[in-house]
DNA sequence: CCGTATCCAAAATGATACTG
DNA sequence: CAGTATCATTTTGGATACGG
């Protein structure tokens, strides 16, 4: 079946398109960026906060709540003060790698273009005769 | 160079990760959508819209301008009445093409299985003793 | 046909303080 | 250490009407 035929029958449970369905499962402005981290191994909250500077603790909770409700993190609590909980991809979030990995190659390779390019349509809107 | 000391050395203007960059462009609830459809080839304003049954023709045209703002997508107005106004992929639009494929990908094998994953979740939230 | 303008609602994210 | 709670702000999205 080719990539045509693939989206033109394509509908199921409210989502018109299959990439609609990755994009709730990745979207935000956070998700992406957690599990790439977690492509690397089991990591402790504070550890994965570091890696993130721009997030505060309150969304670092909320999106791996998410994360954990999609069947795509795994919590691991240990019972012992100070209390130390580990965060690690399933089975079923690895299969999102893929998908993180374009991502990072994406942004590796092109994120100079986009900036410049981004330069100079800050210019020509300036410029509208 | 591995994986790991790519993104160890990896930060430019603000961004903390590659991934942040590909976020910042395909991110939020329609570009990928977007892009998705204008794999196919080039398609005109209502073309479009229709293949995207949820959204309106502001945010079409809202997201389709930030595209354009980014060098991802070109936008060809033919001077008549009524208007005809082309969309398509530039050159670096197409770079983003692999990431929209994995997504693609991820939904038409995997939404069955997130759905059931919630479908647990669910119950199981309602069960904690 | 392909937009823009205006106004409004909802969702996402952030700041900050507090706690077992 | 790893959270919650509260409140404020920002961002995103929607409804509707209008225009070249």
């Amino acid at each position: 079946m080719d990539h045509k035929t693939d989206w033109l029958i394509w509908k199921k449970n409210g989502y018109n398109c299959p990439v609609e369905v990755a994009i709730d499962v990745l979207g935000g402005k956070w998700k992406g960026i957690i599990l790439f981290h977690l492509i690397e191994g089991t990591m402790r909250f504070n550890q994965l906060r570091k890696q993130m500077p721009g997030i505060t603790q309150r969304m670092l909770t909320l999106q791996l709540r998410e994360l954990e409700h999609d069947g795509i993190v795994h919590r691991e609590v240990y019972k012992q003060v100070p209390p130390k909980v580990e965060y690690s991809l399933t089975d079923f979030g690895r299969t999102l790698i893929p998908i993180v990995e374009k991502m990072r190659e994406w942004g590796f390779i092109h994120t100079e273009q986009l900036l410049n390019q981004r330069n100079l349509s800050m210019k020509l809107d300036g410029n509208q005769s």
